[in-house]
DNA sequence: TTGAAAGCGATACCAA
DNA sequence: TTGGTATCGCTTTCAA
């Protein structure tokens, strides 16, 4: 492929200067005087000139604007708008996203870092705690800042900014034992690996054993955590299981999609069974029931981790980890503490 | 910035062979004997040797295997999806995704791109038609392919695939107009540039016009395009227009927050007021309702781009625009014909 | 089958 | 204020 491009080297040629002046006049790195920064940027202009940032970088030996944000799916709204917000923010300083999708795998995640580090990123954002042996290798041996999302984690392998999911899981867990469910299930999708919905899931067993209740059933659906898989896993779910009493889903999204199948086959909530998701989505305070949920700032955790690996690469103190918390929102779709009890 | 990385001439001393036999090797080139392969993968092996791609790119004197994508905004699910499909196909064919949001801005649009092509892109995929200028120049200077996206043009930069967004507003007016509506409203987003959205309005209110009705309000929020926009959009609009008949809305996320507020203040649909979305997003096939749209292969559009793209970095032979097309979803938030007339 | 040398486009460093 | 030269890590080219 043929390089048709204009390079510093010709600029200067054409200005009757080096290409030292002419680098120093882009970079406008001062030592030359007005007259040569005219005719070098006046080149500039007329020849159209583009920097190769490829060679910058290179002959610098340093690292490049780029970084690298891997997140699981796109197809996940929460992990759209993390992505949404750190984008933003590195923008805001000059660097680049390279975009990653492990889709829940550790060998694409591992491929995906090996790819990425050999650009010489600047840093790197990945999301989940658990990585491939050889991903965690690359990782320590890259020289690169890495924050860890989503699932905090005290002991990361650089920093981390995320949540505790178990911990969510397990409040929702108490909080639904507490007002005396005693039959529970759970509908979520499949992974061939532990992610933050396999904590979440965990906590809300726990609780439910705490509390003398019993998870009867977990469904887990080999599709996307969306509205219509949500649908169709309660049809499932409750096909086997009649006597469930309330479930609790992988997402606000599935969770909007099993309240609408309960709707949709007369049963009445929470008056015949409790729905409860995980999220606070904005669709989840726009339907004409309040859902039962778990509140994550989660546009908080896009902007940390942004800010924390910026600090990082520009060497400036800062936190290392950071655990922005969750909340539990009571909602509308399970019974008041007594009902039916 | 000191390097402490390990370099191909290390691997090379170390394997007991020259720079070129291990960069032989490392390619899969052939012209090396089996036992000189051992040597060198063992000491890559060893010294855990990861390539550096800018020294590949830059010595080979070719384009990198970065693709620029960019997109308005990812809190828009729809723009999310379409980055996800784009994402998917090029990363299966070795390619990087590097992102870009405009932010419906055209400067914004201009910087990114300038950037973008500095690291020598195999390509670039960008939302919309509308361009500065300066960034129509940097693309046709740039000499990488360009898709453009979204919003179908039949004599595009490079080459583009989308829909006729005014037509499909045009659609719906029409449809409206033919139900015997006549007072029509709107509720979109405002952006300084004309956009997809805006050329959809555009088609909406020439539709209005044939039909002999009128478009009485558009209201064009300083938001996001979401529920709760949707939601207080309805409320602003309707406290100046009470007579309104029928209200198209920029997507279905805002349709589905007007038809929310409608229905807490009492208002019945269709009985009293028509809501149409647009985009037939999957949100609106589970709401108790079916919420009258247009349906758009946005996944397709995605993928289509990807494919053309790579078809054009490879030479191969390939389309230049693709019209996706779209589709009425008649729905049962607006009145059947006759009713109330 | 292997290797030596030149060069990609910029910057660092030193000299003028 | 300016410029020459070495250099970054790899591939291309040519020779052995």
């Amino acid at each position: 492929m043929k390089k048709n491009k204009i390079s510093l080297a010709e600029v200067a040629r054409a200005a009757g200067v080096s290409k030292m002046t002419a680098s120093r006049v882009l970079r406008d790195e001062g030592g030359f005087s007005e007259k040569t920064r005219n005719k070098v940027m006046a080149e500039v202009d007329r020849l159209g000139y583009l920097p190769n940032r490829l060679a910058t970088v290179f002959a610098g030996d340093k690292k490049s604007t780029f970084v690298g944000v891997s997140i699981p799916e796109l197809g996940n709204e929460i992990f759209a708008q993390l992505l949404d917000g750190i984008d933003r923010k590195l923008g805001a300083f000059g660097h680049q996203t390279v975009l990653g999708m492990s889709e829940h795998a550790l060998d694409k995640e591992e491929a995906w870092i090996e790819t990425v580090l050999s650009w010489q990123p600047a840093g790197l954002i990945i999301t989940g705690r658990s990585h491939s042996p050889r991903a965690i290798q690359l990782l320590k041996a890259g020289g690169v800042p890495v924050v860890e999302i989503w699932d905090f984690n005290s002991s990361p392998l650089d920093m981390c900014v995320g949540l505790n999911h178990f911990d969510s899981g397990y409040s929702m867990g108490r909080y639904l034992g507490g007002l005396g469910y005693r039959k529970f299930g759970y509908v979520g999708t499949a992974h061939d690996i532990a992610n933050a919905a396999s904590s979440r899931l965990a906590g809300y067993i726990k609780a439910a054993q705490d509390a003398g209740a019993t998870v009867e059933k977990q469904l887990l659906l080999k599709d996307v955590p969306g509205f219509y898989t949500g649908f169709y896993g309660t049809e499932q779910l409750l096909a086997a299981h009649r006597d469930l009493e309330v479930v609790f889903y992988q997402n606000d999204n599935m969770a909007i999609g099993g309240y609408e199948y309960c709707r949709r086959k007369g049963l009445e909530i929470p008056r015949d069974i409790g729905i409860a998701g995980w999220g606070d989505l904005p669709i989840a305070s726009i339907q004409p029931y309040r859902l039962t949920s778990i509140a994550v700032p989660h546009l908080r955790i896009g902007q940390y981790a942004a800010e924390m690996l910026l600090a990082q690469v520009n060497q400036q103190p800062a936190k290392r980890t950071r655990d922005v918390g969750f909340k539990l929102i009571p909602g509308a779709t399970v019974r008041l503490y007594g009902d039916n009890v």
